[in-house]
DNA sequence: CTGTTAGCGCTTTCAG
DNA sequence: CTGAAAGCGCTAACAG
């Protein structure tokens, strides 16, 4: 029913091998005949089975993007970016599609969106945001990525550190140059990870805090997200750094709400916050979209920003600069990361030398953060 | 190298055709032949090999999603919903995979990707958005479409009307009815278009324009998107019904300016409305984003909002609300429309009777409208 | 430059 | 309930 190859080759007057190398390009054709195959092509509206060559040739032209949630900004500006380097419109005819699969932040998920991926024989696989850090689950992902590369598939985390395997990796200094052996023999540990972009969180957040040190602030809340990330752990690394600098090391418990990556949870851990402590001058939120929720939930409590109280949020997404008042923040380059990340996927570039490349975090300071009221 | 269904088989001393059975569950297998199968695939760590399924059983477990920019939310919102339908946390098994495509709103990339989708033998492609205005691209789309039908690809359009193809339909009034025919006879006409659900993006933009008039606005200025699209169009089409119910047709073209669905294209529109009209008292954008970059400008003119001038967007993103002053906008329920689409291309649920289903537009009135100043 | 010949790894009748 | 055998549609040597 549906037209294949040999139904072409026929039509043109050739082999089904010519018929694939026109389609491939990939090998020399007389002109004339190309054009033939072409024709026939044309008139037979004939489309390439894509599991019929992706079997025989053991390739195929699929990339996986695992992401939080592809409805948020964050992942969205990633994955488009990512996109932009391994689509149609390109550069050449070196089309792949991406395979986006939210993961909701769930290991479980994580590993089974792997697993079906290694089963499309996905060429790359791009992992974005934070990483879950447990050790079970760590020794878990790591195992999926070693096979994933094993056969044949380039991965690459965007957003994340390297995997620790500290107790897996017989010896882990041997991973650190970064430019040894070769990813196809498997086992072989350090090579996880050879190809990671991670975001300078920890200094991120470390500058966000000293600005609002600087302009004076004693009192402030940090709104965390979720526990057992990278992201969480290293922007409150960061935060906690400047202020233990600064003296202010204690009471850092009280002062820290844990929560989701999501408005509501900025609106009621600003609350928490708040109840916590009414001496409040500055919450630093999580991320963009926490420090949103966070701004309603103390203007409902009559607080005006940043005249009564500073917010700064984290990543500057698109939003961040419109809100009112303009949210100072951090902004991470998505786009560029998103697009580094896409060209290492396909190819187009080889991994940072000398370990993970780090993406720079810089401060932007707009019209929610003041000094505090004397 | 890489381990086979035929190693699986040997090791747990049954035949390939068993593994497969017990893998694919759709055929009876005795209870013990099954867990030694199982434990081989274990072992053995055997991971499918897709492509080669796919060919053998002529399915493939991929979804299209088509999408102008996985970076706008409009877009990230429709698409993380489609996915939570097909994707692996869900009811049972049956797990697929997403492939997001970025048009970027390129005719030729949605065929491009229309046919790299076809290739890969997606179980369906979803069409999320407005569709471009040309007769030459929607005759192209159409057989597009109705290849992919014929190949056995479910089809759902999400946000855009049904293609209208009256000079291809042997009888336009034939295809109305919506119950007759079956999909797999390829060129019958009237089978596009089947699985529909259109945005009420007419009625939305209406009742948003008649809200303004109710508070008294008279000179209202429309930031419209790109020309030739269908969400553009309707949009207008239902602003202007509304101004022509209340006998302010006149003057149309000299207040709308036309331009991306960006946050710069609202900030350039409105500037440019503002030249034209300084007596302006409100301004209706295509979307949230255009708006946002609407208040950007006219608050850099010095003018207040709503006091001097009132803004609305359409869409109600999520960012609309937290928008300072938040945004007069319409919702569409754009989750629960991606969830109905994830089901329809998953077979989960039967097409909407009787047409294409409307999914509906409702005005949410915040605080960037208020009445004109005397 | 082109044709022939084997498979790629899995599913699926068709017989047991 | 299980096995044997015949492809699915394409690619990739290998000869010409």
């Amino acid at each position: 029913m549906t037209v294949t190859l040999a139904d072409v080759a026929a039509r043109a007057g050739v082999s089904a091998a010519t018929v694939s190398r026109v389609l491939n390009g990939n090998y020399p054709v007389a002109g004339d005949t190309r054009t033939r195959v072409l024709r026939a092509v044309e008139e037979l509206e004939y489309v390439v089975n894509g599991p019929a060559s992706s079997l025989a040739a053991a390739t195929s032209d699929l990339i996986g993007i695992l992401v939080n949630d592809i409805a948020d900004p964050f992942f969205g500006v990633l994955a488009s970016a990512v996109q932009s380097q391994i689509s149609p419109l390109g550069s050449g005819r070196v089309q792949k599609l991406a395979v986006i699969c939210n993961t909701g932040g769930s290991p479980e998920r994580e590993l089974t969106y792997l697993t079906l991926l290694q089963r499309q024989r996905a060429a790359a696989v791009v992992l974005t945001g934070g990483a879950v850090e447990d050790p079970a689950h760590t020794r878990a992902l790591a195992a999926r990525l070693r096979r994933l590369e094993a056969a044949g598939a380039r991965v690459i985390l965007c957003g994340r550190p390297p995997l620790a395997l500290p107790d897996t990796l017989p010896d882990p200094s041997a991973g650190t140059d970064g430019t040894g052996g070769t990813a196809d023999e498997g086992g072989e540990p350090g090579t996880i990870g050879r190809c990671t972009l991670t975001f300078d969180n920890r200094g991120g957040a470390r500058r966000l805090t000293e600005h609002l040190l600087s302009l004076g602030h004693r009192t402030v809340g940090y709104l965390a997200g979720p526990a057992a990330r990278t992201t969480t752990r290293h922007r409150l690394e960061g935060h906690r750094a400047a202020l233990a600098a600064a003296g202010l090391g204690a009471d850092r418990e009280r002062l820290t709400v844990h929560g989701a990556f999501t408005r509501s949870s900025g609106y009621e851990g600003a609350q928490e916050l708040l109840r916590r402590e009414p001496g409040l001058t500055a919450v630093l939120a999580a991320n963009d979209t926490v420090a949103l929720g966070a701004t309603a939930a103390l203007r409902e409590q009559g607080l005006r920003i940043p005249e009564d109280i500073s917010v700064t949020g984290f990543d500057d997404l698109p939003f961040a600069a419109d809100a009112a008042p303009a949210l100072t923040t951090v902004r991470i380059p998505l786009h560029e990361a998103g697009v580094r990340a896409g060209r290492l996927a396909m190819g187009l570039e080889t991994p940072p030398e000398g370990g993970p490349a780090t993406v720079p975090a810089d401060l932007m300071i707009r019209a929610s953060t003041a000094p505090p009221r004397p």
